[in-house]
DNA sequence: ATGACTACTCCCAGTAGA
C-alpha cells in the first residue's frame, strides 16, 4: 500500500506532471495540496481514467485539497473541527477498507503563517492546536492514520540549509516547531525521519535565486504514522527529480510504503 | 538587496506563497 502526499502548486497547471508521476510512483493513495480551484473545476477525468476514485475540497484561488484513491472511499470528510469560522479549504480526511479494519488518511495544508508578526502567525498556530485535538481524538480509536501534507514546518535544524536566516520564520519558529513536536509526544511517527537521519532531506525549493540548483531547500511536507500505521512501514521516498521538469511545483512528492493487506 | 519566481485574478497590477 503506497501513500503519497504532494502541494502541486495549482493542479490545472500540473495535470501532464501529476498524470506522469502518477503512472512513475503508482500510488494507491495521494493527498494533493494547493489545487488552486474549485471543486467543479479540477481535472478529475484525466485522473479517474488512471483507475483513481477522485474526492475534493477546493477554494476559489486558494488552498484546496484533494485525495484520489484506487480503494473506493468509505467515507469521506473536509474541514478540520476546532473552528466553524475558518473558511480556508486546508483538510479533508478518506476512510478506506482493508483486510482487516480501515485505513484513515487526512490530506492538509497547514497555514504558513507568514509574515509572523501579522494575524497568520496565530492562525497558523490555533490550527495547529485544532490539529493536535484531532489527532488526539482519532488516536484513541487505534487503527492505521496517516496524517499527510504540507505541514509548512521545519522540524529541525538538519531540515533547512540555512537554519540561522529561518529563526524567525513562521516555519521555524520555536513555537511552530514545539507543537509539531506534541504532535509526535501524541505517539505519531515522523516517517521519513523512521528510516532516514540524514540531513538535507528536502520537500521543497522555492523558486527564486536559484533554490533548486543550488539545493537550498526545506523540509516541510510529512507524513506522520499512528503506531498502527508504523509499524507495518517498510519504506519511504522523495521524488525530488520532478522539481527537475520543465514548470515545476515548488514542492515534490512524498510517499510511503505500508504493509496493510487490502479487502 | 528595493531584489529574485510562479500562479492567481471581474484582464493585469496586486496578492500570496515559503
Amino acid at each position: 500500500m503506497r501513500i503519497a502526499t504532494w502541494n502541486v502548486n495549482s493542479v490545472r497547471q500540473r495535470i501532464d506532471h501529476l498524470v506522469t508521476w502518477l503512472g512513475d510512483c503508482a500510488p494507491d493513495i495521494v493527498c494533493l495540496q494547493e489545487i488552486k480551484c474549485v471543486d467543479e473545476a479540477f481535472p478529475r477525468e484525466a485522473i479517474e481514467a488512471l483507475g483513481y476514485n477522485v474526492v475534493t475540497h477546493g477554494q476559489k484561488t486558494f488552498n484546496g485539497v484533494a485525495l484520489l484513491s484506487k480503494l473506493p472511499f468509505e467515507e469521506t470528510t473536509p474541514r478540520l473541527a476546532g473552528d466553524d469560522d475558518d473558511v480556508h479549504a486546508r483538510f479533508l480526511e478518506g476512510v478506506v477498507t482493508l483486510k482487516h479494519g480501515v485505513l484513515r488518511v487526512a490530506c492538509l495544508y497547514l497555514p504558513n503563517g507568514n509574515p509572523p508578526e501579522t494575524e497568520k502567525y496565530p492562525y497558523k498556530l490555533k490550527w495547529m492546536s485544532r490539529l493536535l485535538e484531532y489527532s488526539k481524538q482519532r488516536l484513541l480509536a487505534e487503527e492505521p492514520l496517516v496524517l499527510a501534507g504540507d505541514f509548512n514546518v521545519i522540524p529541525k535544524a538538519e531540515d533547512v540549509h540555512n537554519p540561522a536566516a529561518w529563526v524567525n520564520d513562521a516555519l521555524f519558529r520555536p513555537a511552530t516547531r514545539e507543537s509539531f513536536q506534541s504532535l509526535l509526544g501524541l505517539g505519531l511517527t515522523d516517517a521519513l525521519r523512521a528510516v532516514n537521519d540524514a540531513p538535507g532531506q528536502y520537500t521543497f525549493w522555492d523558486y527564486q535565486a536559484g533554490a533548486w540548483q543550488k539545493n537550498h531547500g526545506l523540509r516541510i511536507d510529512h507524513l506522520l504514522l499512528s503506531p498502527q500505521a508504523s509499524d507495518r512501514l517498510v519504506d519511504v521516498g522523495i521524488d525530488s527529480y520532478v522539481r527537475a521538469w520543465e514548470k515545476p511545483s515548488d514542492h515534490v512528492p512524498v510517499w510511503i510504503d505500508l504493509d496493510l493487506e487490502t479487502a
